[in-house]
RNA sequence: GGGCGAAUAGCUCAGUUGGUUCAGAGCGCCUGCCUUACAAGCAGGAAGUCGGGGGUUCGAAUCCCUCUUCGCCCACCA
């Protein structure tokens, strides 16, 4: 595979037939059989509701860094991707494609509907497995799931069933979260909590006796046509007294008695709270101590129910809040107003005001489960990244509330539960794996239950559902537990915690032990790309106009763990600007590394009698195989910590600053025509070329396929994806050359930044006099000569004359003369300020070298340290003083 | 109301356990270059009292306290 490349960059015309071509060969595919260790990571499944967005370009780039680090360290590696059938999200949308048509779910029925929700979620689940493909996910598409699919819907209900069966499900009558717009219950966690700008209420009610009022505080007064009672702490002295004594309720005709109830606070507000049973759950529990029947006032759509009295019933719940509050008003009985922050649950999918409802729902008993969880937490077995998402996770575990898992909806996993229409029967409700048709115990006909269960119910079985349970198949064997779970941290408690919990329950295992939380995308303000804010970046234009690779290593460089990702939606050219200009040069590097190693190479290893000998490398070839080496300790370290941001700059920094600036620079004479020395130069960069692309592939697989594969000698089917990962060898860095080469640098760039100095044009040829040979110097003698663009390199003292002076690190002094060019006045400030730096360094590392506690209490290598440094500034001082004496600044 | 995090160059952020190469990178900016891989580039450069104050230490961007400003998570004070 060695024709030539294309000269322009052009992504678009590599990548697709690239990642076909991974497919056809199908390494990304798992071995169940196989006898490598597993590695696996579970796709958090993105919903049907609509294509991916950046968030997911993230999301699905750090997996795919990860799955391909290990896939070619060797490890059988599993990256399963499913898609979600989100539940409530879904219908939403659904939901709102026809209400475009002026329909509502309820003209089409049931079936229709989600016949027609079926067939948008086949449009975007398609869409989003092509997008996943064009970022280059090497996922194991044969073994896609879809949390609709038979497969996971009998895991589903293997679940359910075996928790009824364990009484860890059951159903009752409970406030949960209504949401009166999607017309379902939530749970706690689909209840978002925001802080809203309300008022409390201070409403008089009458003692029915006529001897005053009690006032209570209400922050929802319209829940007062439902107030069963009002409730005082029972230590309160301020109402003491009036425990027992009966209210007239205005409105609605109605007395209520007063109770005392230590779940009051006698602090808040004036201490009297009103009860609603059916519409609070502080007031539901009071009410169960003290026997008070609900009344639900609001119904379903969060309008006034026929229970309250006739003038409200129909009007919705602000309207009738309003209603209330003037009738207050009117009686009299409106003590005051006053502003007031609190937190009110939103619907997370459509923002509506939650309203707490007395309902019948399924419920999930969860500290049971929770207790292994947080016992895997905290006895070490879960590693959260960043740390404290661990807290996060632990406080939630700690304090866990039921799981409300039924939903009033028409999309999901309908609920396995049958009831028996015969209201003689002594035992009709049923639970079952499989469908029912009669009532086993009196033969009636059966009903299923309408409701589905919450989507999350069927995503926190994921890490094995996916693998066939509850069947034991080679694939459960074998893939589980998992290793990590990558994610945003938004779904910790929806997902992930309960993930763990389900591993725990039915698997006896963690479902993976690694969960790195990662940061959100966002835009310049800081504010979550969202498509109603329209600021959201869609990650196929990034891959058209810049390529996968550019988006990949802009994400995976822009982002430490714990942090989050800014974008600019507005400018896409100059936020992946990193990454194109990276994917870009990358390739240029390529064209002329393959362009210049057109045969095979010789071995630079090894005891064959074409082998290179050390003795041939150059000092050049020893510095970059060492800082070859270096970089793949490093980076190999980062990405098995997950420090992916560290590993990618890393590489990014050897391929661009020291291989291609500093090693490609140097061979340039080596490569061209028969030069000497070419034959090795041609190995050298070979073989540290090959393992940058190597390090760099789980980043940029595209673009580092493309070049590996054209190397000469290169079997035309090898893929790097499945190549061998770097050994990493400390014993192979070269110290000593890495010093040396670093000299030679020293020395360029001083006699560069001269140049830029006064203006000496490129063109023109300088000698120089460097004050003390070295034999670096003496070695790259030629490079020194060409990059600095020197004539003659003298050793020695140079010639008394204005010139431009330098001092490297080492005290070696430089002298570059320049005739009439140099302005002596520019020329002393720049040394005398220089001076004046090493002065200060020098005063202050003097004090700290007198100073007997630094010398008694640090480490001795410290102190030696120090006093190197402290010898290197004062020489380098010593030869700047000289040179101001020459120019006569002194 | 509780818990937690962050503040480093104009912008976005690195900085692993306090001490070599600790004050860095990319973008932006300034200067000069179309040097036959690359102008999406090359070379050089300006720019930060590491949020303020106090403390621990021989030594602090790094540890402790405090203040300020942002942000996140949790919460049945009606």
């Amino acid at each position: 595979m060695t024709q030539e490349l294309p000269s322009r960059y052009q992504p678009a015309d590599i990548e697709r037939d690239l990642y076909q071509w991974w497919m056809d060969r199908g390494d990304f595919g798992a071995r169940a059989d196989g006898t490598r260790a597993p590695y696996v990571i579970m796709m958090p499944p993105p919903n049907v509701t609509d294509r991916l967005h950046m968030g997911h370009g993230l999301n699905n780039t750090i997996q795919d860094v990860l799955i391909r680090f290990e896939r070619m360290r060797g490890r059988e590696v599993l990256w399963l991707p499913g898609t979600d059938h989100a539940g409530i999200a879904t219908q939403n949308v659904v939901e709102r494609l026809l209400a475009k048509e002026g329909l509502t779910r309820f003209d089409l029925g049931r079936e229709a509907f989600v016949e027609r929700v079926w067939q948008h979620v086949h449009d975007t689940g398609a869409t989003i497995l092509e997008q996943l493909k064009a970022l280059g996910a090497s996922c194991d598409w044969s073994r896609t799931y879809f949390t609709l699919d038979e497969g996971l819907s009998r895991a589903v209900r293997e679940t359910f069933v075996r928790l009824y069966e364990k009484d860890l499900i059951y159903r009752g009558n409970y406030i949960i979260n209504w949401c009166p717009r999607c017309l379902t219950a939530l749970s706690n966690e689909e209840a978002e909590k925001k802080d809203v700008a309300g008022k409390i209420w201070y409403l008089q009610y009458p003692l029915a006796d006529g001897s005053g009022h009690v006032t209570v505080a209400t922050t929802r007064p319209e829940t007062m046509l439902g107030d069963t009672s009002v409730a005082v702490h029972p230590e309160d002295e301020r109402y003491g007294s009036l425990v027992g004594q009966l209210i007239d309720l205005p409105l609605t005709g109605r007395q209520i008695p007063i109770v005392a109830d230590s779940g009051v606070d006698p602090e808040f507000g004036t201490g009297a709270v009103k009860v609603t049973p059916a519409h609070d759950p502080l007031d539901f529990e009071i009410g169960q101590r003290h026997g008070l029947e609900p009344i639900v006032v609001l119904d379903v759509h969060g309008h006034v129910s026929d229970d309250a009295p006739e003038e409200f019933r129909g009007l919705d719940r602000y309207e009738a809040r309003q209603r209330v509050v003037d009738h207050f008003g009117e009686l009299g009985l409106l003590e005051k107003i006053e502003p007031h922050q609190h937190a009110v649950g939103h619907c997370y999918r459509c923002g509506t005001v939650v309203e707490p409802r007395l309902s019948e729902q399924w419920f999930v008993k969860m500290e049971p489960l929770a207790a292994p969880a947080l016992e895997a937490h905290r006895d070490g077995r879960l590693t959260f990244l960043p740390k404290r998402r661990g807290d996060d996770f632990d406080q939630w575990l700690g304090g866990i509330r039921d799981w409300c898992i039924s939903r009033q909806l028409w999309w999901g996993h309908r609920i396995p539960v049958w009831y028996c229409d015969d209201e003689a029967c002594d035992s009709p409700i049923h639970v079952s794996r499989t469908a029912m048709e009669r009532c086993p115990s009196c033969g009636g006909s059966l009903r299923q239950d309408e409701d589905v269960l919450d989507t999350w119910f069927s995503s926190w079985l994921v890490p094995f559902s996916s693998l066939g349970w509850p069947d034991k198949t080679p694939d459960l064997a074998k893939f589980y537990p998992g290793n990590v779970l990558a994610t945003a941290p938004e779904i910790l408690f929806f997902w992930v915690a309960r993930m763990i919990m389900a591993g725990l329950e039915f698997k006896g295992e963690i479902p993976f032990t690694t969960i790195y939380l990662h940061g959100t995308v966002r835009d310049t303000q800081h504010r979550k790309m969202s498509k109603s804010l329209g600021n959201g970046i869609d990650p196929l234009e990034v891959v058209d106009r810049f390529g996968a690779d550019a988006l990949r290593y802009t994400v995976v460089s822009g982002m430490a763990v714990g942090t989050d990702l800014i974008l600019d939606p507005d400018d896409l050219e100059n936020s992946f600007a990193v990454g194109r200009n990276f994917a870009n040069k990358l390739w240029n590097i390529g064209r002329f590394v393959l362009g210049n190693i057109p045969e095979a190479v010789r071995p630079l290893t090894g005891p064959g009698p074409n082998a290179i000998a050390p003795e041939e490398l150059t000092l050049a070839d020893r510095w970059i195989l060492a800082r070859c080496e270096e970089t793949v300790v490093t980076a190999t370290r980062a990405y098995e910590q997950f420090r992916l941001n560290e590993a990618a700059t890393t590489i990014y920094h050897f391929i661009w600053s020291d291989l291609a600036d500093w090693y490609l620079e140097q061979i340039k004479p080596r490569l061209f025509g028969d030069a000497p020395g070419g034959d090795v130069a041609r190995a050298v960069v070979a073989q540290t070329f090959d393992v940058a692309l190597r390090l760099l592939h789980p980043v940029t697989p595209f673009i580092s396929e493309t070049l590996w594969r054209r190397f000469p000698g290169r079997p035309d089917d090898a893929s790097i994806g499945v190549a061998p990962w770097p050994q990493t060898d400390r014993r192979a860095i070269d110290a000593e050359a890495t010093t040396a080469f670093g000299m030679v640098q020293e020395l360029v760039s001083a006699v560069r930044a001269i140049r830029a100095e006064y203006n000496i044009t490129p063109g023109r040829a300088v000698s120089i006099w460097v004050s003390r040979s070295h034999p670096a110097f003496e070695e790259e003698a030629a490079t020194i000569q060409r990059l600095a663009k020197v004539e003659t390199l003298h050793f020695g003292e140079h010639p008394k004359e204005p010139g431009g002076h330098a001092v490297l690190t080492d005290g070696t002094g430089v002298f570059v003369p320049l005739g009439n060019a140099v302005d002596l006045e520019r020329e002393c400030g720049r040394l005398g300020s220089e001076h004046e730096r090493l002065e200060k360094l020098i005063a202050g590392q003097k004090q700290k070298l007198a100073n007997e506690k630094f010398l008694t209490r640090a480490p001795a290598e410290v102190v030696d340290t120090e006093r190197r440094k402290l010898a290197s500034w004062q020489d380098q001082a010593t030869v700047l003083g000289q040179k101001r004496q020459l120019l006569g600044c002194l």
